[in-house]
DNA sequence: GTCTTATTGACAAAGGTTCTCAATAAGACT
DNA sequence: AGTCTTATTGAGAACCTTTGTCAATAAGAC
């Protein structure tokens, strides 16, 4: 089997993510590790933050600026209400969502539903802020 | 003001983009213009998408693959159900989802709501067909 | 402690997209 | 038609994110 080993650059990796407060990217991550001591290589963070997505505790999303971001999430399956200024994130729920989806698709054939849904704002905090 | 101008290149873009089924690169649209005798440039290509998509023209969609893809359109607002397989799109309006997507927007405070919502499958034809 | 091998980190590609800039040509004005 | 201004073009370089390479390192098992 593949026997995977915890490392203190996984660790790193995965403490940070759940540090951050909203999406990050890749390279964000690694800047901020660095800038905190570690050595850690941009290659591992990328590798961890993959594992970490597959591994359903990190939600990845595509930025509008071609990059892809991450997040530290709960397991379940959700959707999020994004702030364009500040980055600020809200897991929400949705079930009524997921079976209009479910139920579009199957209306047109299509099987092995699945989508993608963001909803992006602004938060209070950056409306009054400035 | 800006004029802009009308150039023999940009509407070969546009007739190209409208004559593509589903979504399609930048580059594809590229090489689908050379194929056709054109020595329309790399650059050119971009920046009459970037342009239809600012004008509302065309739709653009983040890919799996970190590209950017577009698709001439209606200028309405309107969601995307797009086949995995073979990519062909279908146009779905929701005027339920996009209260929902207000509401939820306003009920956590945020201002300024826009979203992403597409829908991803496989179509009937990719279905029955292998 | 020793051994095996998953993992790391530095660097080098590999994309897609944007920028630069001299050359071209669209539209306006005669 | 001819001239002028300047938006636009095309070729390539530059840029940025991401993935691959590979020797060196160190995690976990014995």
């Amino acid at each position: 089997m593949t026997a995977k080993r915890n490392t203190p650059q996984k660790a790193a990796v995965k403490h940070a993510l759940g540090e951050a407060t909203g999406f990050v990217s890749a390279q964000q991550l690694h800047q901020t590790l660095k800038k905190h001591g570690s050595t850690i290589g941009l290659a591992t963070v990328y590798r961890t933050l993959a594992d970490l997505a597959l591994a359903g505790e990190a939600d990845s999303l595509q930025s509008k600026e071609a990059e892809v971001l991450y997040r530290a999430c709960t397991t379940s399956h959700h959707h999020h209400l994004i702030c364009r200024e500040c980055g600020l994130t809200l897991e929400i729920e949705a079930q009524k969502l997921e079976k209009w989806a479910d139920e579009v698709a199957g209306e047109h054939g299509f099987a092995s539903p699945s989508h993608n849904i963001d909803i992006f704002g602004i938060c209070k905090a950056c409306q009054s802020g400035k």
